[in-house]
RNA sequence: GGAGAAGUAGCGAAGAGGCCGUAACGCGCCGCACUCGAAAUGCGGUUGUCCGCAAGGGCACGUGGGUUCGAAUCCCACCUUCUCCGCCA
């Protein structure tokens, strides 16, 4: 969310961000109201003030054993009218915020313009995508050829978009989530959680995923609670409501979680293989930084994550998402792109994010400068490190070898029992 | 799920209709004094937010309502925590 003063303040960088994005929001209602918010609550806090010494008064007065019937009178009519202005008010500053909750980040100026994924600036790429010289096969071929992956019974029990891993492919799977974890506990610095699965509407509003996308995630009935589609919600919302010390900043986690998406508006897309499943598994890291540090954080937490491609030997690339691309709370977002030699293409494995304050605003996590004074609202980054199932996919259709098995990566040999191949048996 | 108790500043806690929310008291933290330095001691400071150029004012005692001229205090609902019982991996 934006600041309500900063965007009445600063309407033409607001307005030119949002045209960045390919958004246009008319603000005349907004400023319609926001004025007279200031107006009303003028006139109620004139009588509120009123009230409060008067009721003294009649303290004192009551004690003195006069009478203050006239007063009591007036007051209760004072009140009257402070009910109802203050109702007003509440009327209005609930539009205000469902209004300012539905506006997008402004993206950071080093963002390039553009309209959709082909305006995406790439930064730097990683090895060399593979050349086969046998016909490469699709991972879902791969993961079913070596019963790895059970595509069919996952959608008996389930429904479509969803799987069950089995065999050495669960093992695989599994040895991904350790490996990943390991790493960035032991050479990254960030501490485990492990999280809920499922929040609130509170948090899911606090990293943006509401109001505006409840159709892409599930709902539990009965209940307030949502599963969630990325660990980023319950970890960047574990220090909601709270003031951090800034001697304690920056706080990195990394969390496992299964993530959970609707998936609504995707028929068609990505229906084969595990690249698009309602369920899937995801290695997240957060970040809790200063105002000033959060730039040269973003650059360090999408090095970790590139870090798993590198050391998987995977041929991956870097993109900036142009203004057009970029995610609702995000204001710079890095993608990670690996090589699908099933898609001939460069697949988005992980989304590296500074959300500036946008997130800590609806959150209200803050901390105290080291020298004292007025609490300040955190900077939050996430970014996958990384989503397990596209890693598992892209293992499988780079390592495969012409007799139908797959090479492990050397790093993930230790996670899998000390062997070194998948292969028919 | 049933019964009971409790939610007040960073923590503990007082407060029972107006003199109590820049919130007693204790701990912690910051500053100063004393000291060669430290400890101990003493003194002072230490919530957030909104409106306003400012002066000043408003709001907040888990959350939301209600009663009242006036609510931390009385009433209702909800949330959370704790204890006991039941159930359960």
């Amino acid at each position: 969310m934006l600041d309500l003063k900063f965007v009445r303040d600063n309407m033409d960088l607001v307005e030119d961000g949002l045209h960045k994005r390919g958004s246009n929001i008319d603000f005349g209602e907004f400023k319609k109201l926001e004025e007279e918010r200031r107006k009303l609550l003028g006139t109620v806090e004139t009588l509120k003030n009123r009230r409060n010494t008067v009721s003294e008064e009649i303290a004192k007065m009551k004690k003195m054993k006069e009478n203050a019937d006239n007063l009591i009178v007036e007051m209760r009519e004072v009140s009257q009218q402070v009910k109802d202005m203050d109702e007003k008010v509440k009327e209005i500053e609930d539009a205000l915020q469902t209004f300012l909750l539905n506006v997008p980040n402004i993206p950071h100026p080093t963002v390039p313009a553009g309209a959709g994924d082909e305006d995406n600036e790439i930064l730097r790429k990683y090895g060399e995508p593979r050349k086969f010289d046998f016909p490469a096969k699709a991972h879902w071929d791969i993961g079913e050829d070596l019963k790895l992956i059970e595509f069919e019974r996952g959608a008996k029990v389930a429904g479509a978009r969803f799987v069950f891993y089995r065999g050495w492919g669960a093992r695989l799977e599994r040895a991904l989530i350790n490996f990943m974890l390991d790493l960035h506990i032991n050479e990254h610095g960030y501490e485990e959680l492990f999280p809920p699965f499922a929040v609130n509407s509170q948090s899911m509003t606090g990293t943006g995923q509401l109001p505006k996308f409840a159709e892409d995630m599930f709902k539990i009935e009965k209940t307030d609670l949502w599963l969630i589609p990325t660990a980023e919600v319950p970890v960047t919302n574990i220090y909601a409501g709270e003031i951090l010390k800034e001697e304690d900043l920056p706080i990195y986690h990394t969390a496992y979680s299964a993530c959970f998406r609707a998936e609504a508006g995707a028929h068609g897309r990505d229906t084969r293989g595990l690249i698009r499943q309602h369920q899937f598994n995801k290695v997240e890291l957060v970040k809790f930084t200063t105002q000033e540090n959060s730039y040269e954080e973003l650059e360090t937490l999408t090095r970790n994550a590139e870090k798993v491609l590198q050391l998987l030997e995977l041929p991956y690339r870097v993109v900036v998402l142009c203004g057009g691309d970029l995610g609702f709370s995000s204001a710079k977002t890095y993608d990670l792109e690996v090589w699908l030699p099933a898609f001939n293409a460069y697949k988005e494995i992980s989304s590296c994010s500074n959300f500036e304050d946008f997130q800590a605003r609806r959150a209200n996590i803050r901390y105290r400068p080291g020298q004292g004074g007025k609490p300040r609202y955190v900077h939050t980054l996430n970014g996958s490190g990384l989503a397990i199932g596209r890693t598992l996919s892209a293992i499988l259709e780079n390592y495969q070898q012409e007799d139908g098995s797959v090479i492990i990566p050397e790093v993930l040999r230790p996670y899998m029992g000390g062997i070194s191949k998948l292969a028919k048996n």
